[in-house]
DNA sequence: AACTATTTATAAGA
DNA sequence: TTCTTATAAATAGTT
């Protein structure tokens, strides 16, 4: 430092033209930020050459000029490896902090898209057997009306099964209130025969219950 | 230069001692290397923001060490605005290109699933007989609710009217089936009373039919 | 970390 | 731009 100060007092002896120091704010002379411009940032550049060899260091810089040009210098793997080296290094927090929390939500968007999506085709697309995306709006119309259809198919096959389970059972009904009526016949026919009535009287009531309460 | 080689002379004139250049290759000795790494890399950093500051630009510089330690200066918008910059400048296609399809692939999907859920929720639109224009998304939620109740209620009123209907047909029969139980038993006593077999013995075949068939 | 002798970078001039 | 040169700044080796 007194070195340096030396070196200043003597320059200024023996030559006061200066040079000199510059001020750390932002030049004004556009054709002397310009060059400055080149000048420091080879000199930066060289620098970092020089830091990566003594140090055995990567290092990758990049600066945008005022113009917006991009200046580049990167060590091996070059500046593509080194950002994602850096993006890891800096756990993926930094760069796409933001992209990731967008992804997420997509994501999410997504899911949430599929679920509603899926609830709505369960009572169209089967009936179709047509993919949905290929449909024009001309084709709703018919869909709608296949929609129709097939809710009539589901409900009336299934009133078709309980109806056919309905009929079977009259049937049985029918054939086990026949086999009452022949029971009775014959009772009354042996009542009549060995002159016993007592059995016909005394019948339980459950076998007079009225057919008609149903009608399809 | 030739100012560079009379200052040398001089000082190789005035003190000898040896501070002098060092080669431009690695340093072997690891703690000099590693006083050097952090001397220059100040420097480096020093310089880089004195050409932000002087010239306007915007500077982005990583290093990493050889032990692998992160080193980095940015100046405005950090590292993160710099890096997505310089990824913009050079075309998109670096770090992040994957996620960035990934990302543009996401947001086809979701335009995909919304204009097949719109074409789902036209469909279902028109059958319950509402105005099209007048739903929101959300409305579309409770519209599938209110299908999904409306649905199982229709199905489920049907269904407990003719599973009502089958119970009590289930009924008549039991009864039927244990009227005839009476009506045989009671004919196989008057059988033995009045010793008359002939009667059981020809019973109509209707009587057997199984009362299995169907479950519920 | 602090000190200097040197080297290196660079501001101004050409 | 590039070269020159006086000077400022960085830093290698030392303490």
């Amino acid at each position: 430092m007194r070195q340096r100060e030396n070196r200043k007092d003597r320059s200024q002896t023996i030559k006061v033209m200066a040079r000199g120091k510059i001020q750390m704010k932002k030049i004004e002379n556009s054709v002397h930020r310009q060059v400055t411009f080149c000048k420091r940032r080879a000199g930066l550049f060289k620098k970092a050459k020089e830091l990566s060899v003594l140090c055995d260091a990567e290092i990758g810089v990049f600066v945008f000029s005022s113009h917006g040009k991009l200046f580049e210098l990167a060590t091996k793997g070059g500046m593509q490896g080194l950002i994602e080296r850096y993006i890891k290094y800096t756990g993926g927090a930094q760069p796409d902090d933001a992209m990731e929390k967008q992804y997420l939500e997509l994501q999410e968007q997504i899911h949430m898209l599929k679920l509603e999506t899926e609830l709505l085709q369960k009572g169209l697309r089967c009936m179709i057997g047509k993919g949905i995306k290929t449909m024009t709006l001309d084709e709703l119309g018919v869909l709608e009306k296949h929609l129709e259809i097939l809710m009539y198919h589901v409900r009336s096959t299934k009133m078709e099964i309980m109806f056919q389970e309905i009929q079977l059972l009259k049937n049985k009904e029918g054939i086990l209130t026949e086999a009452n009526k022949y029971l009775q016949q014959k009772m009354v026919e042996q009542s009549r025969i060995f002159d016993i009535a007592q059995v016909i009287t005394n019948f339980p009531e459950p076998l007079t219950v009225p057919n008609d309460i149903f009608q399809f």
